[in-house]
DNA sequence: AAGCAGGCCAACCGCTGCGCT
DNA sequence: TAGCGCAGCGGTTGGCCTGCT
């Protein structure tokens, strides 16, 4: 039996629909005390009248400090494509190849922008959403341009191209050989690159010959690749077996 | 200006796997 | 080993927004 209370939905004592404010405060102060897990707690410990998988949703989906705002950048598109091509539906799979992008988030772009009309990126479509995606894009980065022209931010060149790549050979080094030789260049973590910046850090004992997991060699099989474009990482699929 | 279609996203639902008893 | 509860996952829905006609 559903009870309308106005705002959300009261069903069997619990709260449903959208959050408010001050459910978010008391969920993101139930975890900084308590930590994440035990999601059936928080309506006895933080007085919401939410249950548990509405609660762990909330979080993981919206509150998470660690999320990034914003539209899904070509980069990322490129990589949810290569790594739904390899592993399907596997959402959370592909989320976590994305350090702060969700697996709802992902999951929801690609309903919207590949699903329909034959799983063809290039549909019409697809390319209005695109059109319009960079639009919002350019807006966000000159309003970013700004904010670092205000706060005299000035963010470093973070090639990671190295040096001893030769064009004509298109034989890229192993990873490891790049460490030795110093011609890696760490992005910082506020980057884009920030998936880059995740596997290095992850990864750099040793490269791929020494990940951790199945999972481990296929990102490493599938994500370092090199584009000179624009002197830093970009994700080409076609370079892989060159690279690692 | 209004109506409509489609995009976008937050949230819910049902199922599954895992750990504990 | 069966039963139970919890957490996580993927699918789906519903409402708001935006652009087009």
């Amino acid at each position: 039996m559903a009870e309308n209370i106005g705002w959300g939905l009261m069903e069997e004592g619990w709260r449903k629909g959208p959050w408010t404010a001050e459910e978010d405060r008391l969920l993101v102060e139930y975890v900084k005390l308590h930590g994440e897990g035990r999601w059936n707690n928080v309506a006895r410990l933080a007085g919401l009248k939410r249950n548990g998988k509405s609660c762990r949703l909330r979080w993981v989906n919206y509150l998470r400090p660690d999320l990034k705002r914003g539209q899904i950048t070509p980069h990322e598109e490129s990589i949810i494509l290569e790594l739904h091509a390899r592993w399907g539906n596997r959402w959370s799979t592909i989320a976590r190849s994305l350090p702060g992008r969700t697996d709802n988030e992902i999951k929801n772009y690609w309903r919207t922008h590949f699903k329909k009309k034959g799983n063809k990126p290039s549909s019409h479509n697809a390319e209005k959403s695109r059109a319009r995606l960079l639009r919002r894009q350019q807006f966000q980065l000159q309003q970013q341009q700004q904010q670092q022209h205000q706060h005299g931010d000035q963010t470093d060149t973070k090639t990671i191209l190295p040096s001893s790549f030769d064009e004509n050979d298109n034989k890229l080094p192993t990873f490891t050989q790049l460490m030795m030789r110093q011609e890696i260049v760490f992005p910082s973590a506020a980057d884009e690159q920030g998936l880059l910046y995740s596997m290095i850090k992850g990864c750099a004992a040793g490269g791929p010959e020494q990940a951790a997991s199945n999972e481990d060699m296929l990102m490493w099989d599938g994500l370092w690749n090199l584009d000179d474009l624009q002197n830093r990482a970009y994700y080409q699929p076609a370079l892989a077996s060159n690279f690692c």
